[in-house]
DNA sequence: TCGACGATCATCT
DNA sequence: GATGATCGTCGAG
């Protein structure tokens, strides 16, 4: 039983990230997302999350090569933070993939809370009883709830403050696909399927098709 | 329940 | 000077 618990836990290795964005946007699914402040630790299971291709896809910060200051860690070894601001107002929490060349990133859409729904609840400025979706359903909702902010942009995603965890990986049956949310201007790639989520969950952000 | 709208600012052109 | 990988509110039905 604590074999496990540990094994739940276990940080995934920065490996995990060097593979396609597509991959690890699936892989992250039913993994855990784990924010420690202070002694506090914050768990939620991921349940939604993007692909954005880098240079190749025009809805990507990375499109066409495009290098600017805010998006500079998409082009770094996978595994680090891409985390950046949005609207004035939220965050955006995203894992950089592969080895740097291609500017791809997995952003993490929506979680489900496992551990420290009373605090997430206080710093998303809820009331008592929440629905699903509520706490961490949509990107800038997920780094409200966890306090991830721009300080993170450029961390390694095995950091003891934010980390991801090997979780309870989703099986395969229990991943749909969709088109990427908020991305109309990019063109043919606004339809690419590159939305995942899993079947049925009621924490994620928008409803899939089916 | 749903669509329209505006907040707000780091970053980009 | 313009923009955005969002979200909460408000009014209509």
């Amino acid at each position: 039983m604590i074999a496990a618990v540990v094994s739940r836990s276990a940080t995934l290795p920065q490996s995990f990230y060097r593979r396609s964005a597509t991959e690890v946007a699936r892989d992250l699914l039913g993994r855990h997302l784990i924010r420690k402040i202070g002694d506090r630790r914050l768990v939620l299971s991921i349940v939604e999350t993007e692909a954005y291709l880098g240079v190749g896809d025009r809805a990507s910060h990375a499109w066409n090569g495009r290098r600017t200051r805010r998006n500079q860690v998409l082009y770094e070894r996978g595994g680090a933070a891409y985390v950046y601001l949005i609207y004035g107002m939220y965050h955006c929490l995203n894992a950089v993939t592969e080895g740097g060349e291609e500017g791809g990133a997995v952003l993490i859409r929506a979680g489900e809370p496992l551990v420290g729904l009373r605090s997430m609840q206080r710093r998303r400025r809820l009331a008592r009883r929440p629905r699903a979706g509520d706490v961490a359903g949509g990107p800038g909702k997920l780094c409200q709830a966890l306090d991830v902010d721009l300080r993170f942009n450029g961390c390694r995603l095995d950091d003891a403050a934010l980390r991801i965890a090997r979780g309870e990986p989703a099986a395969a049956d229990r991943v749909v696909s969709a088109a990427r949310i908020g991305v109309d201007y990019a063109g043919s790639a606004a339809s690419w399927p590159l939305r995942f989520a899993l079947r049925g969950n009621p924490h994620v952000s928008k409803p899939l098709p089916w």
